[in-house]
DNA sequence: CGTGAGTTTGACCGAACTCAAATCATGTGG
DNA sequence: CCACATGATTTGAGTTCGGTCAAACTCACG
């Protein structure tokens, strides 16, 4: 679904020649429409530490990637989970300023950033590209720092539910949590104790359904609505 | 500082002719080193809004600019202060996500996004300059999630004057505080009593001496960067 | 001077954190 | 297939940091 919107906002589909000419011995084309190989992770394996050179560009393939920064005492800020179709990785500076790990085991696309670098020169189209994935990633920062700022745990919560739902491309009934109390405490700025409790206060509430652990049913999408503020 | 950082990033002085011709009819020159118009706001005046179109590029000339979000019920969160030299407004989307309104009185330049745009399709490195300012944003929006979500009072208050300190140009004792408590407060995530207690906290630890509220000297350094973690 | 906005200080409160125990889930070997 | 072990999640009890409300203070400006 990201990977649609990429396609759409791309000028054109990319007339370099050395990129034609390189698409047989590639193993996959990646969301970003550059050559590039695919790997495989497993569950919280490291994809790229912070401050390692930022070699690639990654585009998820399918699993779930988080970003997150740590300070020297451990305490973990994740900044956002991406999903099947979204680039990370993507950085301005010589190296990362964040680490990514896989939430679920997954396989992820890599484009060599000098490989990108050439197609910015070569292609405006694509510089645009980038700015546009550079954009969007602001965006949800700027949103997210409403969110660790100013709203109370319920509405971090809601929030999240909310966000997760958006993203869920099979919309059954029940939302699946891919990632543990944990990351989701660590990505709102709570404690997993926090997070349990607020869950099961919107259970009470009627708002939600807790099936199990993984797996959410938005029961009165309204209510979360307005703790969305 | 900032603009001169953006001088350096820009391959080339851009040779559209078009510009070139511009020059001596427009009032100045951005620190985008495209063709546009300079405005002055007095304090608190707002220089755009959430939602409003994005027509222009900003660049702030002298003074100082908030960019900031709000919820219904009021809670503000301010993502950054933008000093001389310094960017803001650019966005992808047509409309602003946020709104911008200045703290001190300021002289701002202002650029067409139109111009802009037709300069990016003209010119490679213009777009790679845009992509470099969306970045640097997000580096620092990042860096403001940790703090946010995981830093306590003395922490986010200590990064704060760390912040100010490395940017207040005439590096003299004192460091100059151009914006109120209150925006203080919306920026790092707390209360304005928040904020005046742990300032004058870090002044009983003798990590700083605060001769009048608009103005901060930081006795001790290596107090503060311990705290900055 | 007097006024009023901005800031500091004080007393109290409460939302979220900490520590600890109970419960649930998941995978493993018998 | 079950019993157990291990880790994840939930629940409980008590604490704390930062928020709220209110009063005192500062200072710039008329």
């Amino acid at each position: 679904m990201e990977a649609v919107m990429l396609a759409q906002t791309q000028t054109k589909p990319v007339q370099n020649p050395a990129f034609a000419q390189s698409k047989r011995f590639v193993q996959v084309t990646s969301g970003l429409d550059a050559p590039g190989f695919t790997m495989t992770f497993s569950r919280d394996e490291e994809i790229y530490g912070e401050g390692e050179e930022a070699e690639f560009v990654y585009t998820v393939v399918s699993g779930v990637v988080r970003t997150h920064r740590v300070l020297d005492d451990g305490r973990r800020q994740i900044s956002s989970f991406h999903f099947a179709g979204d680039v990370f990785g993507l950085e301005m500076s010589a190296e990362h300023l964040s680490s990514a790990e896989a939430v679920t085991p997954c396989e992820i696309s890599l484009v060599k950033r000098t490989v990108l670098d050439r197609m910015t020169q070569e292609n405006p189209g694509c510089a645009r590209q980038l700015w546009e994935l550079a954009s969007r990633e602001l965006s949800h920062a700027r949103a997210h720092l409403m969110l660790l700022g100013r709203k109370t745990a319920v509405e971090r919560v809601a929030t999240f539910l909310i966000e997760l739902g958006d993203r869920d491309e099979d919309d059954e009934a029940a939302v699946k949590i891919p990632m543990s109390r944990t990351d989701i405490a660590d990505y709102l700025g709570l404690t997993i104790e926090t997070v349990s409790r607020t869950l099961t206060q919107l259970e009470r509430d009627g708002a939600i359904e807790l099936p199990n652990c993984r797996q959410i049913i938005l029961r009165n999408r309204a209510a979360l609505d307005r703790l969305d503020a």
